[in-house]
DNA sequence: TTCTTACTGATTTTT
DNA sequence: TCAGTAAGAA
């Protein structure tokens, strides 16, 4: 087959050579020498290498239009996948303006997911599934999972359902079907592991429904065992671009093979540097192997960085080149050196929040000789989503406008969760994890047993809970307000399925016909939590969000893949986000708050994942700084509450990697707390606990409180208690531990807080309460 | 059945 | 600390 692949080839080279002489190609003249060179590659597989900030949005997109202005291929030819939604928008956007004409578009440009799910559809009976197969949600996931460990009389205290939902995934990630699963793993979830991911499938097979994981394990599945069906897309796609190769699972990247395994016009668009999501599955691997994989390929790497300042992109360097097994890359920008990136130490992860509130206040003038910042250009990016509790206690208090990036989404909201299943069921009926999830909601007086009739009346007949339910009732099998209740859910949702088939009644009058009668409506006005207004605009704004569909079917087949939404962009405000809802953005002005050890790095990343675990954090910490603009500030706090336990943090590691000479560290030494030069090192090391705790104002002016009462406090907020006794059971000379930082001398007592002369750490002062006498610490 | 109180355990997240 | 769950009380 490969000689009509050439001969295809061939053709289409002197097309587009004819092409090329007829039509300019004037969006070429805006790339640089190494975009260019990536773009004018066509065939044959290519990695670009594309660290931050170089440009590869704009490559990929104009490398798109070029294969259709130089007519390689018609655009439903070209296959070109993302992760996001979000990515794929906008590469569809791009691609549009770049062409500059109203083209259909590319159809098969979209998420894996979303390219799966069109594919499964049109082959769904190899995979044993009707082609109206429903895909289903973490949520409905679960609740399935939850059923089978039940069955099986498993304990879901010690095993949860949960747990096993990972384990399935992992393995779905990793293109295992059951009987693939490799011995050495199948004794997971307490050697049950393969058993119920067999019986999972089987189920799902049932329902007529997949997750997830599925739509690719499917589609790898298929193509892997029907030569003719492979056969037919590696011809029909006759180029194919990836986006963020480096985050690719297994399934993934088995998926891209089987399909490139023609003609291999691949190219795939990454960053080694950026992979951050190996927890999810992604392998790095994939990306490092990419030349092994496909003999020939041109690496083309775009290295000048056109977001951030000459400093930002030293210090990035300067971290990221700790990592082993990179491939390898060096950004350099015709920027101005501007600031360099800035590292400040706080007292506690209060006072940390407050300065940057105070910061951040300030830099909208401008301060410290820097232009002045909207707050849109400002961005702070936290490790752990607990993390942004602290800013946004603060903001609040001083009414800083922010928004939280991330989070829970619109569409996996309870409320709109509740309501689509209402609306699921009014339009099929035979839906039986939508009518588990509302048939109580709200309170019918159909608690477990109830349910547990319905189900058992459904399965002794063979039909739809919902019939289940009909026959039940028929028979008398309930009593009291459950029947009532039940009785009236039904009629209900006959009357609302003979509503859906009125021409004269629009869907979303439907809509609001069927949250108000159902008493769903009703449930949330009764509620007096604070979250049921909100909950409340919710619902009316799903109700908006119908009317750009012609009905309810069409609303529901798009929701299920489209998860994403972007509210709240109204006003000027920070951003507020994880480091990895971060990856792909950019702002000015970055925080990076937290960079203690045990945070960030991450300790459970360490201690689950080793090297590899801590390399990724590492990225992290890469990505983080690679945001930045102008401005990096990079911050860390002495003590931290974690778990509701003050604990007291040491500097991040990934602070002694930051080059010094492309680093500005805030609030200089010398006002108060001296005392570091013996054992504090050179270099960053030394200034890293010269920015500390003990120089910041949080402290002078606890150190000012301090005068004026006996015992002195972190914050005197939250009941923190000072344990008077454990001040007095010290006294200078004492050896003594400390959880984080071993053991030490004591040089001085104040108040509540000692100064240690630690063996390994350095001199510290740290909350009496942290330590022990060397003698009491238990062997 | 549902409301209340005690307990446990705890990153990162897209589709 | 705090959220989510699980067993007891009304």
């Amino acid at each position: 087959m490969s000689s009509f692949d050439d001969a295809d080839a061939f053709e289409a080279a002197s097309l587009s050579a004819r092409a090329m002489a007829a039509r300019p190609a004037p969006y070429l003249h805006e790339l640089n020498a190494a975009q260019r060179a990536a773009v004018e590659a066509l065939d044959g597989p290519v990695l670009m290498l594309a660290g931050a900030g170089t440009g590869k949005t704009k490559a990929l997109t104009t490398r798109i239009a070029h294969l259709l202005n130089t007519g390689r291929a018609r655009p439903d030819e070209i296959l070109a996948v993302t992760f996001t939604n979000k990515a794929a928008r906008e590469m569809k956007d791009r691609v549009a303006r770049l062409l500059g004409h109203a083209v259909e578009g590319v159809p098969w440009l979209g998420t894996f997911h979303a390219i799966c799910v069109k594919l499964l559809r049109r082959h769904a009976e190899l995979a044993g599934l009707k082609p109206s197969f429903t895909i289903l949600d973490t949520d409905d996931q679960l609740r399935l999972l939850k059923q089978l460990v039940a069955a099986e009389g498993i304990d879901e205290k010690r095993w949860p359902a949960r747990q096993l939902a990972g384990i399935i995934d992992h393995w779905k990630n990793r293109a295992w079907t059951p009987e693939r699963v490799p011995a050495s793993e199948a004794g997971a979830y307490n050697r049950r592991g393969v058993e119920l991911y067999a019986q999972y499938q089987a189920r799902l097979k049932e329902l007529n429904a997949v997750d997830f994981g599925d739509l690719l394990l499917h589609v790898v599945t298929i193509f892997q065992t029907h030569d003719d069906v492979l056969e037919r897309y590696r011809r029909w796609f006759r180029y194919i671009l990836v986006d963020e190769y480096q985050d690719t699972n297994v399934a993934q990247y088995l998926w891209l093979r089987l399909l490139a395994g023609g003609h291999h016009n691949i190219c795939c668009v990454g960053d080694d540097d950026q992979s951050i999501y190996g927890w999810r599955g992604a392998e790095v691997g994939n990306i490092l192997r990419f030349e092994t994989d496909f003999p020939g390929a041109k690496v083309v790497r775009l290295e000048q960085n056109y977001r951030s300042t000459p400093h930002i992109l030293a210090a990035a360097s300067g971290v990221i080149a700790a990592n082993e097994g990179r491939l390898g890359k060096t950004l350099w920008t015709e920027a101005e050196a501007g600031e360099k990136v800035r590292l400040i130490g706080h007292w506690d992860g209060e006072e940390e929040a407050r300065w940057i509130g105070e910061e951040i206040e300030a830099m909208q003038g401008g301060t410290r000789g820097m232009r002045p910042f909207s707050l849109d250009e400002i961005a702070i990016l936290v490790r752990a989503s607990h993390q942004m509790r602290a800013f946004e206690d603060r903001f609040l208090t001083i009414g800083l406008p922010y928004r939280v990036i991330g989070g829970p989404r619109f569409y996996e909201r309870m409320e709109i969760r509740d309501a689509m299943a209402y609306f699921r069921l009014v339009v099929s009926p035979a839906d039986d994890l939508a009518f588990e999830r509302i048939v109580n909601t709200p309170k019918r007086g159909l608690g477990d047993k109830a349910q547990q009739k319905i189900r058992a009346a459904a399965r002794a007949r063979g039909v739809s809970l919902l019939e289940g339910a009909r026959a039940l009732l028929a028979e008398k099998g309930l009593s009291g307000k459950g029947a009532a209740e039940l009785a009236k859910l039904l009629d209900g949702l006959d009357r609302w399925g003979r509503m859906a088939g009125d021409p004269g009644l629009s869907h979303v009058e439907l809509a609001e016909i069927v949250l108000d009668e159902s008493g769903y409506t009703g449930m949330w006005q009764k509620d007096k939590t604070p979250e049921a207004p909100g909950r409340l605009d919710n619902l009316k704004e799903l109700v908006k969000a119908l009317e750009e569909f012609e009905n309810l079917t069409g609303f529901l087949e798009h929701v299920s893949l489209i998860m994403d939404n972007e509210a709240g962009a109204e006003g000027e405000k920070v951003s507020v986000m994880t480091l990895h809802a971060a990856k792909g953005l950019e702002f000015p002005a970055v925080f990076l708050p937290g960079w203690e050890d045990g945070l960030f790095p991450s300790q459970r990343s360490m201690d689950e994942q080793g090297l590899k675990g801590l390399e990724e954090e590492r990225r992290l910490a890469y990505v983080g700084i690679t945001r930045a603009g102008e401005l990096c500030t990079i911050s860390f706090a002495g003590n931290r509450r974690v778990f509701g336990q003050w604990q007291s943090q040491m500097p991040s590691r990934f602070i002694d990697e930051l080059p010094e000479e492309h680093v500005e560290v805030l609030t200089p030494p010398g006002l108060y707390g001296g005392g570091y030069g013996a054992a504090a090192t050179a270099g960053i090391e030394r200034r890293a606990a010269e920015a500390n705790a003990y120089n910041s104002p949080g402290w002078r002016r606890m150190q000012e409180r301090a005068g004026a009462r006996p015992v002195s406090q972190p914050r005197e907020t939250r009941g923190q208690v000072i344990d008077l006794e454990a001040v007095s059971a010290h006294s200078v000379g004492d050896r003594v531990f400390h959880q984080k930082f071993g053991y030490g001398t004591i040089k001085g007592i104040e108040g509540d807080k000692l100064e240690v002369a630690f063996e390994k750490a350095g001199d510290k002062k740290v909350v009496a309460r942290y330590v022990t006498g060397a003698d009491d610490v238990p062997f």
